[in-house]
DNA sequence: ATCCGAGAATCCAGTCGAGC
DNA sequence: GCTCGACTGGATTCTCGGAT
């Protein structure tokens, strides 16, 4: 029952928010994550919309007892107030902004209530495009605010296994240009707690990191990471799943309509989702999903997958020229 | 509200390797 | 061999989250 809950509830990120800097405590990072995982994903919310979170649900997913829950999630919401993000959009602009715009914490009932702020809504609301979604099951058990930043960067990029983060980089990130001046703290207090709480066993993936050196200097880290074994299988059998039950709407969908009784409204209320996307045809539909292990685009945005088409197209002809005189 | 303990942060001395 | 900068091991102090 526990696992079942815990297992719907998605993180929804525009990829600008991922890379965005910010510094949070690892209590203020849960709470807003379980926040953001209200959100419905495709819906419009306004800065008037309050998002509220049971502190018991809090306990559950992050494991925790009770009691503390409810002061650390008391002083998270208040302190959350005060937090903002430096984010960097796609023409270069950088805007500092607040995460949420009001607070409530409702004693008798348990649960904490956030207003976001309006700036911040259109990176955690109605994503078209750009953005990582994940289950929260896979940062539940990391202990640190530099594990789940980590897997936010790694999960924005799944069809790679490699990824390089330059030290300079990731002090930007995290804001800690006057912190862990030696390279030595910053890889025990950052990236080894970081890795640590990746390879828990809820995480998604399998993770090392070896670091790269500019003549006898740390300048950067390599990560390599792979998807875990039981994320790979669950994949798999969600896929399974929606196949199956394309193909058994499509026999409905074939189904004359003479033939059905004037209750079946099955075409109606179980119309294909690649339709509701915009897709013509269910090939158009199996290929966004095939390019989209290749190129990051959102499959649900059909003018997005165009895009994507056409990209693909292009790296596809250039990697067929290129092939010679590369190997 | 207070206390306790674990984790975070800082510092110092020693080691290592590159350059001269 | 000397110097310098970067890194490491370990001790100590500080901070904060969680328990009562």
């Amino acid at each position: 029952m526990k696992e079942k809950k815990q297992s719907r509830l998605i993180v929804q990120k525009s990829n600008e928010l991922i890379s965005a800097q910010y510094r949070l405590p690892l209590v203020q990072q849960r709470l807003l994550l379980l926040l953001i995982s209200q959100i419905e994903p495709k819906k419009t919310i306004t800065s008037e919309d309050w998002f509220y979170v049971d502190v018991q649900l809090y306990a559950e997913v992050f494991d925790l007892d009770i009691n503390g829950a409810y002061k650390a999630v008391g002083r998270a919401v208040h302190d959350l107030a005060e937090q903002w993000a430096l984010i960097e959009d796609t023409d270069g602009q950088r805007t500092e902004v607040r995460w949420i715009g009001a607070k409530r914490y409702l004693k008798r009932s348990g649960r904490v209530g956030v207003k976001f702020y309006s700036d911040m809504i259109p990176y955690i609301s109605d994503l078209h495009g750009r953005f990582t979604q994940y289950e929260l099951r896979h940062i539940a058990q990391m202990k640190s605010n530099w594990g789940i930043s980590f897997y936010e960067m790694l999960s924005r990029w799944r069809n790679k296994s490699m990824q390089y983060f330059s030290l300079e980089a990731l002090r930007e990130k995290f804001l800690l240009q006057d912190k862990y001046a030696q390279w030595r703290d910053f890889k025990r207090y950052v990236i080894e707690y970081a890795m640590t709480d990746l390879n828990t066993p809820k995480s998604e993936f399998d993770v090392r990191w070896e670091p790269v050196y500019g003549g006898n200097k740390v300048i950067g880290i390599n990560v390599f990471y792979t998807p875990k074994q039981h994320v790979l299988e669950e994949k798999k059998r969600i896929e399974e799943e929606k196949r199956s039950a394309i193909k058994a709407t499509q026999n409905a969908v074939k189904k004359p309509r003479q033939q059905r009784s004037e209750s079946d409204t099955s075409e109606v209320e179980h119309k294909p989702e690649w339709m509701e996307y915009g897709y013509l045809t269910h090939a158009e539909w199996l290929d966004a999903l095939r390019i989209s292990k290749t190129i990051d685009f959102d499959v649900t945005n059909y003018q997005e997958y165009k895009m994507a088409r056409l990209k693909y197209d292009r790296t596809d002809t250039k990697a067929k020229k290129g092939q010679k005189s590369l190997f």
